[in-house]
DNA sequence: ATTTTTTCTCGTACATGTACGATACACTGT
DNA sequence: ACAGTGTATCGTACATGTACGAGAAAAAAT
């Protein structure tokens, strides 16, 4: 397919939001969290103040986008922690996993803290594990799990219940600073290793059915 | 200690509080969460908006309070669900709590997921135990469960990891409405038993020490 | 080439949270 | 009783997110 004018100009608006994107990354950096607000990244760019809203839908847009951004980075980070023994492995989503969020807490916050029933124009809840290339790996590595015969039991489900503990654990943390959990890195390992723990000696069933011991 | 005039005031001001604290919750109920601002407390109770400042440092303030409202109405619920097994006094805890956080997304977000960094004055971390009493039958339960031999380890600790499974899962049900978990009832049982068959299989060693497993 | 339609850009306006400071009232010490 | 001191109330002002729609620019149609 040629480059017809259509596609031309959707690039060249995908470039400008990515300019966009790129600039709103370095206020953060540069005033902090709140220090992000519309008119200014408008004016860092040259534009006008409401021709923001024509790359983005809203401020949660933008956010994000942001979002998004630094996800491609957790999942590199995932890729350079791997290891031979699938559990092995499958820790290291974990304490990387963690590692993003309290480093990260805002766009932590922003990705799993904030509603989301306005997904941002187009996307459908897959998109939490599809195109969340974290999730993605989250998924794949307790499949491999299963397939050694470490775990049993639907991938799918046992990845949610991870999900739920890890989530729980590190928006605790990043909520409540100052209540006594310890060291962090050590509060996430126990968490991991126990549920780690209770998934491999039992079979876990898919969500929708109803829990082993009722 | 009779009743001096310095004493009659702060009496006054914490019923004129309490009547704003109200015309919030109600506000909140007919309007939704965002339908609570400070113009509109204040032109129902016939204040100016800026008075509102007079009894609440800032917004944030207001919604701590309806949400202290609202757990010693969780409080008051598990107290009305006990049992005989100390394990099945526990669990109540974990299903009135998932109950209240599901019924009053609102109130669960306000007080568990937003950042609390800057306490409503005067304000320990040890009231996020001690002064709620919800946080307060869960420890006590734990206890309950430990000294029957149902559980063995820190009190405190189990009911820490306790809290963080339970916000983990309830939180995302709450953030993420349209992924498949299932029927949301099912997956907090099924995550809080999961939690009780290790924790009841494991010693819990104290928050501040490393992990068992590492 | 001219007209029509669509799309892009952005100026204005409004509701919001809240900082600052003025005004009026209540209380206190003399 | 009276001046002084604090405190409750609230008017004004500012930055913010964003709804609405006007104007300009581009594309398409004739």
């Amino acid at each position: 397919m040629p480059p017809s004018v259509q596609t031309r100009r959707e690039k060249q608006k995908a470039e400008q939001r990515s300019e966009l994107v790129a600039a709103a990354h370095k206020l953060v950096q540069e005033e902090g969290y709140e220090g992000l607000t519309i008119r200014k990244l408008a004016k860092r760019v040259g534009y006008a103040p409401m021709s923001v809203y024509s790359y983005f839908a809203d401020k949660q847009d933008i956010l994000f986008a942001l979002a998004e951004d630094a996800f491609e980075t957790l999942a590199r980070r995932i890729e350079e922690h791997s290891s031979d023994d699938p559990i092995e492995a499958l820790q290291a989503v974990m304490t990387e996993y963690a590692a993003f969020g309290l480093g990260n807490p805002n766009e932590y916050r922003t990705v799993f803290m904030t509603e989301k029933t306005k997904l941002p124009e187009g996307r459908s809840y897959e998109d939490m594990e599809e195109g969340n290339p974290a999730m993605k790996a989250l998924i794949s590595r307790v499949e491999a799990c299963v397939a050694a015969g470490k775990l049993q039991g639907d991938p799918r489900a046992i990845a949610t219940m991870l999900w739920a503990v890890g989530h729980g654990t590190i928006s605790l943390l990043i909520t409540f600073p100052f209540y006594p959990f310890g060291d962090p890195q050590a509060f996430v390992k126990r968490m991991c290793d126990f549920t780690l723990a209770t998934l491999s000696t039992q079979n876990v069933p898919p969500l929708t059915e109803t829990p082993v011991n009722c």
